[in-house]
DNA sequence: AGTGTAATCTGGAATTATTCTAATTCCGGC
DNA sequence: GCCGGAATTAGAATAATTCCAGATTACACT
């Protein structure tokens, strides 16, 4: 498993030959390295940019693949704000994002300790939720 | 303003000429009165069929811009799930969807009384939420 | 090492929701 | 009734993503 605390871009070559069950080929490693050595939320083109300079022959539509094999995997995570391109985000404790609208820029949000989401819906009895996606914009303090 | 309680469709020429101060067309009137008549979030396609019916003539350029017409001025709410396309709900109260991914049904669910956001996430100080989207998916109970 | 087989990768074409454009029509005020 | 700006329209353009079909690679077994 690799920390999200890790500051250093992670060596493609690091990575074990299979990854929760998903095969790493040296297209996802590096994929996954990009996405990892950044925590900016990157578009599927950025990280196509980013890995063309260490695998020049490197495809869009590899990235496009190598994503969502990462995504359905659970090693990143996809984020949507309305109808922007997807970002992906290497962040795999339970957060939300927020977009600056004067920056741009893609923050990570934690909940409180503590906060179930049962605690502040009315769901009906049963419910089980299997994905959920929390999107604010604004003006990020600080 | 029209009550969200309402069950029989609203004749579009119910609407006063200006709402919110967006003035009323003929199409903007059909386009809403589409909206609040079925509570079924329905996308900007499904809008074009069923605006279609009372208003041959009525185009699919329209259709989107009498969208963000009411959107904007906040007369209707846009949905999004993911990368799938639009959807647009009449309701105004404060409230989050959830799409059942058995029947494909998305259904409103309201926040429980007193919560606010910042009880739940850590803002950082002086935070401005402008927008917030909440979507869920999974099993709906019921 | 060599072979078979399935998975993956690739470049380009296709898809599709949405936006843009430019011409026409409409509307409220004079 | 006329003017000017706003709205509507059909069709073209855009852009993110997916699909396709052939080439390449990786793994399994001999
Ligand atoms: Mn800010
Ligand atoms: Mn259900
Ligand atoms: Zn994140
Ligand atoms: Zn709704």
């Amino acid at each position: 498993m690799i920390s999200l605390e890790q500051q250093k871009a992670p060596n493609p070559e690091d990575f074990p030959p299979d990854l929760e069950g998903l095969r790493m080929t040296k297209q996802r490693r590096e994929v996954l390295a990009v996405i990892l050595a950044e925590r900016d939320h990157p578009t599927a083109n950025d990280v196509f940019s980013r890995a063309q300079t260490r695998m020049p022959s490197i495809s869009l539509a590899t990235v496009y693949n190598c994503l969502e094999a990462l995504v359905s995997h659970r090693l990143v995570r996809q984020v949507n704000f309305e109808r922007e391109s997807s970002r992906y985000c290497p962040n795999l404790a339970d957060h939300c994002h927020f977009q600056d609208e004067a920056s741009g820029k893609i923050h990570d949000v934690n909940f409180k300790k503590g906060v179930k989401l049962e605690d502040i819906l009315e769901l009906p009895q049963g419910t089980e939720i299997s994905h959920l996606e929390i999107s604010l914009k604004g003006n990020f303090g600080k």
